[in-house]
DNA sequence: AAAGCCAATTGACTCAGATCAAATTTGAGT
DNA sequence: ACTCAAATTTGATCTGAGTCAATTGGCTTT
């Protein structure tokens, strides 16, 4: 973990800036959240919290992939997000963390420290608003999530990562076939409730009907279409 | 569905004045909050609002408990959790509902449209957090149900559940050793992401084994220290 | 109290996905 | 290029939970 000094311009030349919850500052306040967070950098790997320690800041992604997750006390693990740029994390009402969360390949982040970041919430409701809007909306995504534990197939649940993985790419990078997967196998199958073997499987089952192509680092959706046909159920 | 007009103390003796969103606003605030809701009853399995619906309104549960689930398009059910007093329904970034929600027996709700109610947080940051934190304690709970769903055994979620869901009526009418369980069997299948055999298999083995003794409309729990040893697994 | 109905239980059997066990591929370091 | 370790794939087998099919039990209605 190195940490990099605040410098200037740093919220400005922000690649997430649009995205984040500060894309609810305007230009005066922005300056002064500015002093409030420095950047970090973790290396493939590192763990940036862990489940059950005291929360003594929050997080903006602002490069790179982290997995977000729960460890049963015998080790199983569920991979209960990925956290990509933009992504808001640290909430918590216990005053402890209630996930882990490591990078996946590099990864920066933009540290605040929770004592001032709450005392600048405070008087930036707008700010609160914008973090309410990110906590819905993980909300709801956990309750497909959910879904998806619960009632989907395992080529259901493969499916379905696929494209919604691609999708939140796409918000991020634009629309491509490749489609990048810097997760493990073993990732994926904690986070679909599968094992290593099962997703392995699946892909090479759907690399056998022309569906998609495993390449280095990902894999290529030939058939989009039928990628959702077999995700729809 | 049966609407009950305000009358003049509304809120002010209402059950969960204490646990529901507007624990947060002062004596002033609820006067004019008074006006925004109004009572409404709805009977045994009557729809409160369908996923996908348009969010017309937000939800307070005041008595009775509603379950809050999802449809797959071949009619597979995934509940995504038991809604009982306290309980604030229907915030959304859509504008449309992401999940159904009906009554388990007798529910009241106290009702809020939609835009007024927004106008009304407009100016009271103070209930936005509130409203933000029961987001965060719902986030919480949604990840930690994801592990259950993903990472657990059959008689690991039932043994979970049952001490999850005594946990929430401890906290609304106090200990017991009695658990009234008002949803079926299916309901539980569908909350657990399992059959209502398997369901219906583990309770009564359970019940075998000496640990619980199923009664009408619930269970009894003889041995509360060897379920918890059945859930941590 | 008999009939009808729906929810819950129980039993027999099946199967999707887990487990166990090798290969095989990939990648980092020398 | 060569080595070693780790990740992935593949194969064989097993099993927990699902499916299918009766019963049983509780209510409600008559």
């Amino acid at each position: 973990m190195v940490a990099i000094e605040p410098n200037g311009n740093f919220c400005s030349d922000c690649a997430v800036r649009g995205a984040a919850v500060c894309s609810s500052l305007d230009a005066a306040d922005l300056r002064e959240f500015e002093h409030l967070g420095r950047r970090v950098h973790f290396g493939s790997g590192e763990t940036v919290f862990s489940e059950e320690d005291i929360t003594t800041s929050f997080y903006n992604v602002i490069e790179g992939v982290m997995r977000l997750y729960k460890l049963l006390p015998d080790g199983r693990r569920q991979i209960v997000g990925f956290a990509l740029p933009g992504d808001f994390l640290g909430m918590n009402l216990s005053g402890r963390h209630n996930f882990s969360a490591d990078a996946i390949g590099a990864v920066t982040v933009c540290q605040f420290a929770k004592a001032p970041f709450n005392r600048f919430i405070e008087d930036r409701p707008q700010l609160l608003r914008r973090i309410n809007e990110l906590a819905i909306r993980e909300l709801s995504q956990a309750r497909d999530h959910m879904v998806l534990l619960g009632r989907r197939s395992a080529d259901e649940k493969v499916a379905t990562f696929l494209l919604g993985w691609r999708e939140r790419l796409v918000a991020l990078k634009g629309l491509s076939d490749k489609v990048p997967l810097p997760m493990s196998r073993q990732d994926i199958a904690d986070y679909l409730g599968l094992t290593i073997e099962t997703v392995s499987r699946t892909f090479t089952k759907l690399e056998r009907q022309g569906v998609i192509q495993i390449i280095h680092g990902g894999i290529s959706l030939l058939d989009p279409a039928r990628v959702e046909a077999m995700a729809a159920a």
